[in-house]
DNA sequence: CCATATTACATGCAATTGCATCTATGGACT
DNA sequence: AGTCCATAGATGCAATTGCATGTAATATGG
């Protein structure tokens, strides 16, 4: 296998990954489909829309993202005044609690997804080739699926 | 050159990134180092201290981070009254303020650095080789400089 | 089975953030 | 120069966030 990387070697991959991270995020956020919903709070919504029984735990839901426990708590709170989610106690851990998308939710999360991936490929595609795009696809996934045990 | 790349090809690299940063950024900010300094504040003191002269625009730190305007204006405050940075207003466009490290921000900066980056190689090595960092390092590079120019 | 530790989430409260707006300077056009 | 528009930052204020902590439920160890 590959020999041990060097640490500027990883650093200013990530110090590079990093910033084009932030570039992207700055660029989509002025975007009007998210004048409907803040980017953290649809981020909260995709998640809940790629979740296969519908239901995802909070401290689950929590991982996926990079606000803190209580802000997530209220922002559920939030979301779920607005009528976008949906809560209930989980069966097998009266502590624990569940959430999934309302209709509404589910309708909001499309309509903002259509809009959120077209801006998006419009906005990278033309910098990157079919097969690099592969490539970094390739190369995050390992990178972050490495990291989960640990 | 390349074929024109498919929707699901560009959105699913970017969410691959994306949640990949996130991953990292989980972990990252759970360490020490950023105990005797918040994230995005160690940020603003490593991008001061990239500078070749010294002395940033505050409006183009800003482009670099993903806080707004009033937020990074409070922020420098808080760090100037903390005597990490210093301000003067530009002599070029008097409505524009500079700023730069103070000896103690720029020794802060140093410091939490080094445990950055030796906690962020610990993290990220084992996970690609090197010639797999390289990869990313310009894939991400050439994706972000691509940006610059839209 | 009881005491204790741990985990999941909620809440009080202070700090940070963003939005809208304000002030001041600079630039452009006549 | 004078008017108008754009840009750089600052500020009032409400909303969001995080930290510390609280409550309730579960796991653990004797």
């Amino acid at each position: 296998m590959g020999n041990q990387p060097q640490i500027r070697t990883t650093t200013e991959a990530w110090e590079s990954l990093f910033r084009t991270q932030v570039a992207v995020m700055r660029r989509l956020q002025q975007l009007p489909e998210f004048k409907k919903l803040a980017m953290r709070e649809y981020d909260v919504l995709f998640n809940l829309s790629n979740c296969p029984t519908g239901w995802t735990r909070l401290n689950e839901l929590n991982e996926a993202l990079l606000i803190s426990q209580p802000s997530l708590s209220r922002m559920v709170e939030r979301l779920e005044a607005k009528g976008l989610v949906r809560r209930r106690t989980a069966e097998s851990d009266q502590r624990g609690i569940e959430i999934s998308l309302t209709e509404a939710g589910a309708k909001l999360q499309q309509e903002i997804g259509r809009e959120h991936v077209r801006h998006l490929h419009e906005m990278l595609a033309p910098r990157l080739s079919e097969a690099e795009f592969r490539q970094l696809h390739e190369l995050t996934d390992k990178l972050r699926t490495g990291l989960k045990n640990s």
